[in-house]
DNA sequence: GATCATAGTCTCGAAAAAGATACTGAAGAT
DNA sequence: ATCTTCAGTATCTTTTTCGAGACTATGATC
């Protein structure tokens, strides 16, 4: 199958350059569960995990473990651990995803308009 | 596996209804390939298949289609057919779809931001 | 006469994402 | 004594997504 490379793309559409790369987004807010916990913690704040649990609907401990570990290596959250039993763990959306805030604020907006 | 319902979740967080619902925007906009295809659209116009086929690296035909086909059910984009020879068909953004240029800003704006 | 371009469809298979299930260990409640 | 809570891990299976390749029609070009 013959597909276009990233500079064939760029060389033949300069006026390409100036769009943001979206796969690269995708990797950090791409995927079925990312946009739903930090929507939680950025307007809602820190949770702990069976928090979480129990406010997204249908998600497994083994999803919600994994999706935050990939936010944290990614520095969209943080991860607060106490020496309790039992044990304790909180989660709080770092600057960077706070900074989504204006981007959530446009997707709610687009979701009322459109929902006529 | 226990999960959370829906209904369960907002039983026990009532301050989750005013989230808007990510999943339902997953289903319009979600995936590898809609928001670029989207992104093209809004920005620079209408396209035709190949010229979009062209200007996204690494998009094989089957799932441009796939894509532009579900994007059109879901009135994101129109479709329009030239009775010619070779086929022309040109791909055009709705007003539903042009509404998300101020998604796309912030989330450009937060690229911007978060890229150093 | 062979090749190219257009905009697809169809079938098959691979890869990635998601999900189910079982297990841990220590404290507190029943 | 047993059950429940907490925050996981490990392994396996299923589902969804993605992609490769061949095929179509017609007209123009080399």
């Amino acid at each position: 199958m013959v597909t276009t490379s990233e500079a064939e793309a760029l060389e033949q559409h300069p006026e390409l350059a100036d769009l943001c790369p979206m796969p690269d987004i995708a990797k950090l807010i791409g995927g079925k569960w990312k946009l739903i916990i930090l929507q939680i913690l950025i307007f809602k704040g820190t949770k702990r995990f069976n928090e979480l649990r129990r406010m997204i609907p249908g998600v497994t401990q083994t999803m919600l473990t994994n999706q935050l570990r990939a936010l944290e290596r990614d520095k969209l959250v943080t991860r607060k651990v106490y020496a309790e039993v039992p044990p304790k763990v909180e989660y709080t959306a770092t600057q960077r995803a706070l900074d989504l805030e204006e981007m959530f604020h446009a997707m709610h907006n687009w979701w009322l308009r459109a929902g006529d």
